[in-house]
DNA sequence: TTTAAAAATACAATCGATTGTATTTTTAAA
DNA sequence: TTTAAAAATACAATCGATTGTATTTTTAAA
């Protein structure tokens, strides 16, 4: 940006010869300029391609209209929709929105945290990364002052509001909708138990085995970051096993993966193993045979994350609240396996 | 952000008793502070918890170390990747990215510009939108003396940089592939003309028809947004034309669409219909028939963007280029029509 | 020990907008 | 016409950091 072409409100106060405060004041549109004079400026502040300077504005008014989003990667769809609710609810709110990538790293994040804060975002909105364990990164954005609100990953910090998905729910609704399809091997791809998200849907899993009368196996949880990857070797490993039934993944991403490679040595799904995924990716219904999956409300979660935070950074007294919202399974042909 | 809260040069200056200019001096590094008091000054900013205020810091030396970023959609596989690009090209040259959708939307795409501009945004990468015709609303950034590089679809502006793909080659590449394996009557599913993009694409379709002795007729070549609707829609008039034995689409969206709905009414791709998409996105390897497609350097993409508009940034009187990527055609089985 | 040069630090203005207070102008009642 | 209240405008300080210039302190040569 070249520093001679700026025009400031001193210049259209100088070209009319009044007081650059009543300039800000009419550009603002206070009641204390009159309308005379506000139409003056406004003229020849199009007229001298006037644009007002965020940054000052921001370091004086102690405020930048401007929420940061944390997400783990924009390409998941899951969370490119989040961001979606997000922006619409910051939009209408007058709010602009940053979208950061943590990339599931945790030195990223803290990165990113530092430079949110050093840019002074009214709000914090964070999907944590899998490699996060400890949380003093955003300690001092919250000694700030600065509120921050957790979405689709929660995190039990004190006084921060955090909306997620009824994963132990959804996870107890997958499983046992492969028992009833008669599965009685049934892999879990976890995710990290670090993570309450992966916990809980474990804890969803092996409560649904349970209830059925299905006894839990420590080595049918298999856990990793749940990549293309990991798919890949998970599948490999339930080759391996020789008896498996049944997978239920945390995610889509390993659960296609998986189907890949298994139908690729000749398994046939569901008829040998059954699948189920998480996520409603739009890949899943393109697959075949097509995912039976869990779908979540994430364009919902995008705009309820964004209005509990709006209203946190314009109600310092606001109760922080953590809310849950519902799920839902699709079931598709993945996990029609041998119905009785 | 409470404003009782913040801690700034000034107070690690009292504490000290020393200079506030030479506290910030120290945590800029300058030489022109002794050993002794810089560490004095980092410690005790360490012990505050001082951060510094990137707004004032930016409003002072009229510079924010960041770029913005505008993009059609980050949903979308390719997109995602192009600021995968960026954002590390961008973070090793030490500039911040933010990143904004217009959701192929013009007004949404003007006021971002806006917001930008009044962000003082260092230089702002686009690519601009479908339902962009104009060009106002990217003069008061140019004007501004702020760069802009135009990535992936391109927008003769004078001055500007941009950088793009081999269109026309690799439309003539996919077509000619069709043409090759069989296919006589060949439909072209295209974007917007007013976009070069578009315009280069269906151009390379023309003329590998030509080079083939096959004659192009006009009603072939079917123009939309190319969403997944717009995919459906075509493959219904294809049905309805009876004859087609060939598609050719600008994107992977439309003519995996086509493709499910063509295989619902029963017909057999590739047997059928050969089908050939634009982007080689993710869930093109999954449906099946594996879909044959054109692949774009992304990642790529984004890093040259990126590194075009620093140098131009960091260099006012770098010289405007214009860079075009090869591309690369992957084929699958959609394309296997009849082979000889 | 004196003194000039170099190093370190302090002073003061500035970036562009906002805002509480003071002053001037306008309005309307007496 | 006078005058008090209201409206409009000007003045001046401020947000937090940076930076050119001035001053002080330190270093090292004479």
């Amino acid at each position: 940006m070249k520093k001679g072409e700026q025009v400031t409100i001193h210049d259209i106060a100088k070209a009319l010869g009044i007081d650059s405060s009543t300039v800000s004041r009419a550009l603002n549109n206070s009641t204390r300029v009159s309308k005379t004079t506000k139409q003056k400026i406004l003229d020849k502040a199009t007229e001298l391609g006037y644009q007002r300077n965020t940054l000052a504005s921001n370091l004086r008014t102690n405020k930048t209209n401007t929420i940061g989003v944390i997400v783990p990667r924009i390409s998941r769809n899951f969370f490119s929709s989040v961001i979606s609710g997000i922006e619409e609810t910051a939009q209408k709110a007058g709010y602009n929105v940053i979208i950061c990538q943590s990339f599931e790293d945790f030195e990223k994040e803290q990165k990113l945290m530092e430079t949110l804060l050093s840019n002074r975002v009214d709000g914090v909105l964070i999907s944590i990364s899998m490699q996060t364990e400890t949380f003093d990164h955003l300690m001092p954005y919250l000694n700030h002052g600065g509120p921050i609100v957790f979405y689709d990953r929660p995190c039990y910090i004190e006084n921060c509001s955090s909306i997620s998905v009824d994963d132990y729910k959804a996870s107890f609704m997958a499983t046992e909708h492969l028992i009833e399809n008669g599965c009685k091997n049934i892999v879990h791809f976890s995710g990290p138990q670090i993570n309450p998200l992966y916990k809980n849907r474990k804890r969803g899993y092996v409560d649904a085995l349970k209830k059925h009368g299905l006894n839990f196996n420590e080595n049918y949880c298999l856990e990793s970051k749940l990549s293309e990857n990991d798919g890949i070797v998970f599948a490999k490993e339930i080759i391996k096993m020789g008896h498996i039934d049944g997978i239920y993944s945390s995610n889509d991403t390993a659960a296609i993966a998986a189907i890949q490679y298994l139908k690729s040595k000749g398994v046939n799904i569901p008829k040998d193993i059954a699948v189920v995924g998480f996520n409603n990716d739009p890949i899943s219904s393109v697959i075949e045979p097509s995912l039976t999956t869990i779908n979540q409300p994430d364009f919902e979660m995008g705009k309820t994350a964004a209005s509990l935070l709006i209203q946190q950074i314009q109600d310092t007294s606001f109760k922080k609240t953590s809310k849950v919202l519902d799920v839902e399974l699709i079931v598709r042909q993945s996990s029609q396996h041998k119905k009785v």
